[in-house]
DNA sequence: TGTTATTGTAACATATTGTTACAATAATAC
DNA sequence: GTATTATTGTAACAATATGTTACAATAACA
């Protein structure tokens, strides 16, 4: 990672052009649902960490590490969701005064001021294994709710959106791989992401007993937390 | 579109570098599933329809043209599902050859033989609705069965197979806006399309049961079709 | 040894899907 | 007309899956 500010922007013969990426990376603690959001250096700018594609790396290749770079957060294992080519959805203006800001010439950075088609990807963690670092550009790295999400730039906002449909259409498919959940949890925390990712509530006995019914959970020694009840058992997810 | 074998080819300047869609047209008949492949003049090279992005163009209209312009067919509903990012995934080699064979200046389109990222759509329609045209780099354009298919350039197997994948997922959910059958079409031809697409056979009764019970059927009067037999109701699709 | 909160499961009701059976035809042959 | 044939529409029952209620089995603590 680059902490001098004043260091030359990414180079343009280095990288594709007009191709970026954007990353939602959703973050839970059996509790609450959350995303990363970048803050830019003094312009007020929120944004979902994102970057651009080397020449030299695959698209996939770009994303993963560029996110750990943006982010300080590794191992994240990311999904391809959509990608966005509207006319409108960049906003040089902004782009402009993120270069400013942080001291990098205009003129030499010139081909980030063009027209740009976003990949994005998301990501499922639990967000107290982790401890997102902001990288030189960006103010602040921090947890947002969904319900109080700073205004983000450009289609940022749409990309969001379009990142929850995809994963409350797919998390019965996708929860194993994701690294949402600690690697033993109890039934509790399991339907509480179920919840808060698909914005409803469940009943205890019937997600109990359907979870169970699919065969990919494994049990494990109880749980004593001090509470005055019974424990409840912990669980992991099945390797296949 | 362009007939002339010798004019100018796609110019730099119009477009946006290193951006490329590829499209999966499913056709089908009430009977058999095919998809579009055009093969390129002289080269033995087998293709899905693609095309580039204008700078002036949204990626989504940019797909819509030229799908239309490569193979005649208009109002194609199409379905963007994956981006392809490897770095082994073009092959500037069969570009060049396809240049050449269309007499296009290699250098005046030294750009198209860099690396490209691509935007795949798929779209389903009833093949015997549409008449498709090769476009002035083409050889031919044909419908091609799945287990027929010629060995295809670059990633684009990969690419149908994805396809195939994607659309087996949201079957029940695009079935509506897709063209794939006729307006009115018997319940027959619709459990037809869906075994063709989802490569299993289903019992009659169950499925005309499923199908009656989703409410997204109107059924019309019934076919006579010559056969003796009981004729069926012929259904539509609810537009909702 | 109660009391309390929570968990694991059984038991039953309801809904969905799988399977079998059969009546209701269109066309045709007689 | 009437019998024959192939196919369709639906009912009836069985097997699964899901929704709901009830209750016993605990951990911790008073």
């Amino acid at each position: 990672m680059n902490t001098d500010k004043h260091s030359l922007g990414p180079k343009k013969e280095d990288y594709l052009s007009h191709i970026a990426f954007d990353s939602v990376i959703f973050g839970f603690n059996g509790k609450q649902l959350k995303i990363l959001v970048l803050e830019y250096q003094n312009t007020g700018l929120f944004a979902l960490p994102g970057g651009f594609v080397k020449r030299n790396e695959s698209l996939k290749d770009a994303v993963t590490k560029g996110v750990m770079e943006r982010t300080g957060i590794e191992d994240l294992y990311l999904e391809q969701f959509h990608t966005f080519g509207d006319l409108d959805r960049f906003d040089s203006k902004a782009m402009e005064r993120i270069l400013e800001m942080n001291g990098l010439d205009i003129k030499a950075h010139e081909w980030l001021l063009d027209r740009f088609i976003s990949i994005a990807y998301y990501a499922l963690i639990n967000f107290e294994e982790v401890n997102p670092i902001p990288d030189s550009l960006a103010d602040s790295i921090e947890w947002y709710s969904l319900d109080e999400l700073p205004p983000l730039m450009m289609d940022h906002e749409e990309i969001v959106q379009k990142a929850l449909e995809t994963i409350r259409e797919n998390l019965d498919k996708k929860l194993l791989g994701m690294n949402l959940l600690p690697t033993k949890f109890t039934m509790k925390e399991l339907q509480n992401a179920y919840e808060k990712i698909m914005g409803e509530t469940f009943k205890r006995t019937a997600f109990q007993r359907r979870m169970l019914a699919t065969k990919s959970l494994v049990r494990h020694e109880k749980l004593f937390t001090g509470g005055a009840h019974r424990a409840p058992y912990l669980y992991s997810f099945k390797i296949k």
